[in-house]
DNA sequence: TTGTAGGCGTTATCAC
DNA sequence: GTGATAACGCCTACAA
């Protein structure tokens, strides 16, 4: 690789030395006009651009975060990556991204790789799925006792004490199961995913105080616990086709369809037979045939704000004082598929 | 934050020379067995890694690579995202993704900040849509005649000599559409993109050499050419309520289900009536009802192909050589949507 | 007004 | 066997 021009390289040329280059470029009040506007003019020239490793090494801050994620085949951590990119990249920080794919092992090495390694100035994290099953979570909190800051966002726990970001979960469904019941539902499926999933366990609650509030029974038959994403077709079907219901609310966009799938193959319409909402908003629902309502948890919003204060953090010097965690509020969107 | 601790302070605290615990903790064997033994335990009780940071700048190299994509909110990009991320892990690299957003400008931007202020070692880029239009790829060949390795990816272009990973996106087109002719379709719709996103051009092609083949007219009233994702329903509408089609091929996910949508409201029943076929293997094709048969690029090979072609830039000393474009099968998924 | 020197953390060369 | 030194590129306190 062709070397890129440095300060040495234009003291020499120049005849003057480094620092009178440096200060040069920074308009330093020191350096003479005549020597400022030269060293400025041959930098221009020759295109110089300060190394940001150097820069990093001495001031011992990389501006670079880590963002690390589940998965990314899911519209709602796409949109996570896009809000944290463009605040990211607005305050002159760069965003690695890393895929724990649902591992605990993957998430683990890649934490204490950029942590120890010094690649990074702080980490955003969703956590994955078995991590919260394990409950283990010390890579995390060795990273608060290095004192970089760390933000959870999304799929958090309480066993780490750091900022957060999280939707109103609870309230989301509970809002998305009462307008089921507004439209008229009484017997209303839940398909949710294993308890062990913060998010997936705040919105079951969510669907049982909606129920409780408005007098309808919980019926446990009614529910589906759904572990992993693959085969989830079985235990939907099973639902449909067995139990007589006329709604349904799904915890994610993927059940949602599935869901759809099922009650249409079982020559039901939506909404007319049985009305649908999801949870997530992402392109699977919004184009779907009828188009699915839905919460919208705002990704790229929960992106944004997440950098936002992470880098609050970094910015400011004084260690540790209090964490706060901001709730996005979730918003519902109506469709087609849960009446007019 | 906290300082981590450094082969000074092991040194200090071993009352031994810096040189001699890093010739330790990489088990020279010019340093005495027991110092090694004494050295590595300290290092190990103390967690000692490494600083990056400083191991690039005296290197020259930051196993870092850029990755830079157009969008995110589509699965092609995101199983791009994967693939990259997965192989480029395994060889101990971070991948700094990057979102054009479709803007020329952000492209640049991008690409400049990253190449002259030296946090990566090479780019993986998908040309956005503006950059296609406006041929202006001054920023990709100055970062070739840095000796930066480049390494472009599904939106190619010729004005820029770099390898290349690309999928036969002609003869995948005309798969599919020949598919759709052996189903019986005798007027089939194409719906594209404006010309000079060079995939879409490419995708058009295959179906023009698909109907000539099989001895079909080639009907311009059957082609629509839409720019931009927002409002694509429209035109799509029209085609299909004013023209008497009975089968589709849409370039993206999105024509697809939109088509699909379209036909559904006109009355008409996919796809008995009316076939359909989309390109690209997402959720949306995958999950819709009925679900569409498509063509597979294979993102996330694609990105493990980039990557490694890039790697091998980076591990080879020798310049600039040739380069080469590696070409990935596409597959037809037959669906639903195009008959048995 | 300009230059010198030391340091950020590591490694490699060379001297003891 | 072990250690001193210089270098990667930059910044900055201090000296000239």
């Amino acid at each position: 690789m062709k070397r890129k021009i440095t300060l040495k390289d234009i003291a020499k040329e120049l005849e003057v030395s480094i620092s009178t280059v440096s200060k040069s470029l920074k308009d330093s009040p020191e350096i003479g006009e005549d020597t400022r506007e030269k060293v400025k003019a041959f930098a221009a020239l020759y295109n110089y651009k300060p190394n940001n490793i150097a820069i990093s090494l001495k001031n011992r801050r990389t501006k670079n975060i880590a963002l690390i994620i589940p998965e990314i085949v899911n519209d709602f951590f796409g949109e996570v990556i896009g809000g944290v990119e463009q605040v990211a990249n607005e305050k002159g920080y760069n965003v690695i991204v890393c895929l724990s794919n649902e591992s605990f092992d993957k998430e683990v090495v890649n934490i204490d790789t950029l942590a120890h390694g010094g690649q990074v100035d702080g980490f955003i994290i969703s956590l994955s799925k078995e991590t919260m099953l394990r409950q283990d979570y010390n890579h995390l909190i060795e990273v608060e006792n290095q004192g970089m800051p760390l933000v959870m966002l999304d799929r958090v726990t309480e066993q780490v004490l750091c900022d957060k970001v999280i939707v109103d979960d609870a309230r989301g469904s509970y809002n998305a199961v009462s307008h089921l019941i507004e439209q008229g539902c009484k017997k209303i499926a839940l398909i949710t995913t294993v308890d062990y999933i913060s998010v997936g366990h705040l919105r079951t609650q969510g669907y049982i105080k909606a129920l409780g509030d408005h007098g309808l029974e919980l019926d446990p038959s009614l529910i589906v616990r759904i572990d992993g994403i693959a085969g989830c077709e079985d235990p939907i079907k099973k639902l449909v086709e067995n139990q007589d219901i006329d709604g349904v609310f799904a915890v994610n966009e993927l059940f949602a369809v599935t869901a759809m799938k099922a009650v249409q193959n079982h020559g039901k319409k939506v909404p007319q037979d049985v009305a649908i909402i999801g949870f997530s908003d992402g392109k699977l629902l919004k184009h779907a045939t009828p188009a699915v309502s839905t919460v919208s948890q705002h990704g790229e919003e929960m992106g944004r704000v997440a950098v936002k204060m992470l880098l609050k953090r970094l910015q400011s010097d004084k260690e540790e004082e209090s964490f706060s965690t901001r709730v996005i509020k979730t918003s519902l969107i109506k469709r087609e598929s849960s009446g007019s």
